[in-house]
DNA sequence: AATTTCACG
DNA sequence: ACGTACGTGAAATTA
């Protein structure tokens, strides 16, 4: 993957940067004419004291800790209703990130004589087991905003006759969650494929799935990634922008309704404080020296490191242990395909389009039986002119 | 070099 | 009372 690369659209690149300047300049201009002054919006501490000393949008404002006023996204999404300025902040920060991190650098590391983007993939860094990449990092690519999705379409395939496969799994983690614990009505949930947030939701308030409504299979979507993350009330309810008593109501049904995970949960700190480690499904330990610190601030990040470890790091086992045997089929079957990125639950191929559309179903056969648990695997793939197509 | 912020899964 | 959801990498600013 690292040697193959990736074709990067460069013109279309440059093009989309000159439409950004523009909008940098433009929303610049509006943020000194609403803050009745000029600074520089690009500094965290200077954009605090103009929101908190000189505009005095609110008087309880947040510090880091290092004593500055934070301004985070999470603190001006709150602050959004107090001055038209935040929204004008969090658009030029949207901008100015996506200019300076992807839109023109990524075109100066295409190699001269491949013509192409080739990242370098760790597999010693990340703690839990992850592959991670970097320089450049092609597995943070934007795709959840609008303009992000536009730097998406400029991955594109090696020329006209070949086309993108995007292969990934879906909800990996929940599924090696409720394999892992053998909760019963997790697993139900998945063997019938019904939708999991839906079906958390429809469980932790009582009623049926069809009367979950969009805000219950949000809070319940929010919950359930909190599982995977080793759940608190505090947690939650920052997400969920409610009372941390409410946060720990909806904790407290979920674990009535799922009381395997709970004991799961239990069990991966038990098996820490024991052994000193914990481990995924194919063996790979991670040691938490932290796991028994006077310290609870301390002791729990460890804690949920226990938690949340064998979790991402199994659903990384699999797509390895996937890419290997999609690897070995790529080579004994002569395709010409390669397989030229992975994005911890995803896979993407560049291929002749003639075989692209068996070459998708053999790849979401591979993936979907490459690790056996008690849970089916469900991946989903596309093809595309781009990578955002193929999504 | 440390801090803050933010892109992704 | 404390300070908190997991895992990364990159850019810009601050110290």
């Amino acid at each position: 993957m690292e040697e193959e690369g990736v074709h990067l659209d460069c013109d279309m690149l440059h093009a989309f940067s000159k439409k950004l300047a523009g909008e940098i300049s433009r929303i610049e201009k509006e943020v000194y004419e609403t803050a009745g002054m000029e600074f520089k919006i690009s500094s965290p501490k200077q954009v605090g004291e103009v929101l908190f000393d000189h505009l005095k949008i609110t008087d309880k404002a947040k510090k880091t800790k290092t004593g500055q006023y934070a301004t985070g996204e999470d603190v001006l999404q709150k602050l959004k209703s107090k001055h038209p300025i935040v929204e004008l902040l969090l658009e030029y920060r949207e901008v100015v990130k996506l200019k300076n991190t992807y839109v023109d650098p990524l075109p100066e590391l295409v190699n001269d004589k491949t013509k192409r983007l080739h990242t370098s993939y760790n597999q010693v860094v990340a703690a839990t087991g992850r592959l991670s990449s970097d320089k450049p990092n092609l597995q943070n690519i934007p795709i959840r905003s609008e303009r992000g999705k536009e730097i998406r379409k400029a991955f594109v395939p090696r020329n006209d006759n070949y086309t993108l496969i995007a292969a990934d799994y879906s909800q990996i983690e929940l599924r090696i969650i409720a394999a892992l614990s053998k909760d019963a009505n997790m697993l139900e949930a998945f063997r019938s494929g019904q939708d999991i947030h839906a079906s958390t939701a429809a469980k932790v308030y009582g009623i049926a799935i069809d009367e979950v409504t969009r805000e219950q299979r949000s809070h319940a979507k929010m919950v359930n990634f909190g599982i995977i993350y080793g759940i608190s009330a505090f947690g939650l309810s920052q997400r969920l922008n409610i009372s941390r008593k409410e946060a720990k109501q909806i904790i407290d049904s979920y674990f009535e309704q799922f009381p395997s995970i709970k004991t799961f949960m239990d069990q991966c700190i038990a098996d820490a404080r024991e052994k000193g480690y914990v481990s995924t499904i194919l063996g790979r330990k991670r040691y938490l020296r932290d796991i028994n610190s006077a310290n609870a601030v301390v002791r729990g990040f460890a804690e949920r490191n226990a938690i949340n470890s064998p979790i991402q790091g199994s659903a990384a086992d699999m797509i390895k242990l996937a890419m290997i045997k999609i690897q070995n089929y790529l080579k004994k079957s002569g395709l010409k395909a390669k397989m030229i990125l992975q994005v911890h639950d995803e896979l993407i191929f560049d291929t002749p389009k003639e075989e692209a559309a068996d070459l998708m179903e053999k790849v979401k056969e591979i993936m979907s039986e490459a690790m056996k648990i008690d849970v089916p695997m469900d991946v989903d793939a596309n093809l595309g002119d781009n990578w955002l197509q193929a999504h």
